[in-house]
DNA sequence: CGCTCGATATTCT
DNA sequence: GAATATCGAGCGA
């Protein structure tokens, strides 16, 4: 399977955001001898800027954080969040701009889903990985992934071709305060895997 | 149901 | 010390 490359995500964020809505997320778990294809289609992501934009983590410059986001475009930039949580984004942006991601939110489960249901200890196929906190525990993505190349389909977290999305709406992204009016949210609005309050919001959609 | 609250990394004030 | 790119347990109506 065919991997977007690092062209891809050498673009706007918000504009790489959109296109990733229909690409699939892709996780290989290695057990022994075998390996095993735990993934799903990408429903719902948020573009972050760089100084452009006041709710990137990128907004004041480098950290040890968030130095993915200032490294190769096409990277997993993977951090800890609210004490107890993950939450995946790919490095992207613009030439002229040094630090850009996006954050992936929700995927509709499609290979492995016995895996997810195990990792995440329930069984309702919506709440497998509607929402970017439970989307890295039905993966198994942990810091140890941060860093590691999306692009490559070797890679053991990497993104590939999809299907064609559903309908796009654009929102203002989720929990977040500085820059809310920017609209830089992303869903498939005809997934029925996009978390409940993320939901609401996209019934007043901006349709691109 | 709907609301509050805890977990506690990382950064900023 | 406060805020945050979150989730779900535990409560009370």
């Amino acid at each position: 399977m065919n991997c977007p490359g690092g062209s891809f995500y050498l673009r706007p964020t918000d504009i790489v955001a959109q296109e990733l809505i229909g690409k699939k997320l892709v996780r290989t778990v290695r057990k022994s001898s075998n390996e095993c294809r735990v993934a799903g289609i990408i429903v719902e992501t948020e573009a972050y800027g760089h100084t452009d934009d006041g709710a990137s983590h990128a907004r004041m410059g480098p950290t040890g954080r968030n130095a993915i986001m200032f490294g190769r475009v096409g990277k997993a930039y993977v951090y800890f969040t609210y004490g107890s949580h993950y939450c995946v984004n790919v490095s992207a942006r613009s030439k002229d701009r040094m630090a850009g991601a996006v954050l992936i939110r929700a995927i509709e489960p499609t290979e492995g889903i016995e895996v997810m249901k195990k990792l995440r200890d329930v069984n309702d196929p919506f709440f497998l990985a509607s929402g970017p906190g439970r989307l890295t525990q039905a993966l198994n993505i942990t810091s140890r992934l941060n860093g590691v190349d999306m692009t490559d389909p070797d890679s053991d977290l990497h993104i590939e071709f999809g299907r064609n999305p559903g309908r796009l709406a654009a929102t203002p992204r989720i929990g977040i305060s500085r820059a809310a009016e920017k609209k830089w949210r992303f869903v498939d609005a005809s997934s029925l895997y996009i978390s409940k309050r993320t939901r609401s919001m996209s019934d007043d959609p901006t349709v691109n």
